[in-house]
DNA sequence: ATGCTATGTGATACCGGTACCATGCTCAGG
DNA sequence: CCTGAGCATGGTACCGGTATCACATAGCAT
């Protein structure tokens, strides 16, 4: 006990006695067990971030600015890489319930992984969704208006001249890919034109999803001249194939997707793209997730809704079309 | 301890409790507290991983190759972004110490760093230092050979034509930059060229960095005609400073540097760079400290030093080098 | 001298598991 | 019928801290 309370700093301990417990601590190079203390007081520090894939910079940014909001908090970080796969998130998901992590924020795999974060609700645990919803589980959210980001996007095609866009996306039960693919219907229906399914790929959400389903979208005729991406990833993926395909963009084919990559920005601002405020994802989840271990498991959950810009670059072909907006189309 | 026996799978319950017990479980859908666990087992589970820089594309996929190698052997992650910084580096290291990380992979800061660590090692707490060498500190290490690929990559640029060739790079007390640089000079002087002070510039290396370092660079007379930059994100501050300056790569100023950025390459392969196998450093640091974990901390350190290839593309002007080589020099 | 408070220190219990041992019961063998 | 082996179960202690309380000693007023 003596011993504790000068580590603590508490009072009610002699001079002396201090004097002698600090010369043994150095002379131990004694450090208090974090566990045994977290086991006392049944507080871990530990936050859990889970993310499908820390390799996208989309991640990565997002990552850094949650681990810097928790650390400044005093939390510890715990990094889990989902990779989009269901049964890893559940693992991921119940060892955060085992170790007592304190709060768990998650960018899920998708809407079946509200079987992985029933048990979370049912616990009361604080948990924050980022990036993706997911249907029929209410509970505190950050995420962009994907609507209104593909909206712009897909307006923008339209309004330099492409009619026929395909889409890559992922399958419906990933919400941005819902509602990215809702805001392309959307500008098509607000142009006065009909969406095709043949125009709609699905595939996963990386670059080997990407490549593969711009190699088939290649052997469509006719040919698309403009081609969605749901994310960052699958459009390097398009691009590689376009390119292997002997084509340029954005003179043979226009691309355009959701996140940008800022160092390849930096490098060549040349694909255009729907923003999001990527680092801010993680800060206000990360406080969000801290306000509600702190307040308590009650209040109404809270949705924040960031906003997205377009940035026109070349990628789009919107300069083509501005000094010669009849050579292709 | 029947409860306990349940949920391990231990034999000597009879079948009828067991049921009783698996039913209460489910009922109070009760999970062990793996918090008391480690306690009890002096294990927590836990490797440390600290990073400069988690954004940095390098660093995340080295992330990425730990992670999994860890969460397959049963471990969890914690991850620590150091920002450079020694004191928040000092933190980290401490943190895990109190929370009885089991091991710790850790690309430093610096030599500096040195003071960090040796609480590290006066504990024989399983330490692998990843990217960095810190001088003064005998331990196990992932390294990629970077005198051999500086030297490459400064003979290539030699062997094009170029003669005045700027270095953007670290202060001396970080090992990758100190090697680096010993590459560049052993290429010089293989030329027969004499290293000029002037030409090196020291700075942070990140893009900020890189920006301003190249700032001074393009003020000088006679300018260089190339520049190398000791990673990735000082060739993109050094790309968009150039930029900026009304100045084209490679035409202008050819750029080369460490680090490959794999998105970046997919997208448009420009940069000439000195690739290292980057999640191999992730995923080999990962097993040495599993290793020595199971190992104990006996045994002497090793060290892994990875190939690294010369990847030529565009930024250094070799093509422009091989059309018209009378052009510029 | 006696009583009272203030102060410093340590004993005890507990956080939630598990190792180890003790107990009680059943059943087979002598 | 008694003994001993074998099994199921629970008691106790401990991992390493800390909250709480008990107690010893000193200092002061009466």
């Amino acid at each position: 006990m003596t011993v504790s309370r000068v580590i603590n700093g508490v009072a009610g301990v002699s001079p002396e006695t201090r004097r002698r417990v600090e010369r043994a601590v150095t002379e131990l190079d004694f450090v208090p067990n974090g566990v045994a203390r977290g086991l006392m007081s049944s507080k871990s520090g530990t936050l859990g971030l889970i993310v499908p894939d820390i390799s996208n910079p989309f991640f990565s940014i997002l990552v850094r600015g949650a681990e810097t909001v928790a650390r400044r908090a005093g939390y510890r970080v715990l990094l889990c890489n989902s990779e989009g796969d269901l049964a890893l998130e559940k693992q991921y998901v119940q060892d955060m319930i085992a170790h007592r992590a304190e709060g768990l924020i998650i960018a899920p795999v998708g809407d079946r992984s509200k079987a992985n974060l029933v048990p979370l609700e049912r616990r009361k645990f604080p948990l924050v969704l980022i990036d993706r919803s997911v249907s029929g589980l209410e509970c505190d959210l950050v995420q962009a208006d994907s609507v209104a980001g593909a909206k712009m996007l897909a307006s923008h095609l339209l309004s330099i001249g492409h009619r026929r866009i395909a889409v890559i996306t992922e399958p419906d039960n990933v919400s941005t890919a819902r509602e990215r693919l809702q805001g392309y219907n959307s500008a098509l229906k607000a142009a006065g034109l009909k969406s095709s399914p043949s125009l709609i790929v699905r595939t996963t959400a990386d670059r080997a999803g990407g490549h593969a389903a711009m190699q088939q979208i290649l052997q469509q005729d006719p040919r698309p001249t403009a081609v969605f991406a749901v994310n960052n990833m699958t459009a390097l993926g398009a691009m590689q194939a376009i390119r292997e395909h002997g084509l340029v963009v954005p003179k043979d084919m226009a691309l355009v997707c959701f996140d940008d990559v800022e160092h390849l920005a930096v490098l060549s601002p040349f694909l255009t793209v729907v923003n999001q405020p990527t680092e801010m994802f993680g800060t206000l989840a990360a406080q969000l997730v801290l306000e509600r271990i702190a307040g308590g498991p009650a209040g109404p959950s809270r949705h924040v809704v960031l906003n997205s810009d377009l940035l026109v670059r070349e990628s789009c072909g919107a300069k083509l079309m501005a000094t010669s907006p009849a050579l292709r189309y």
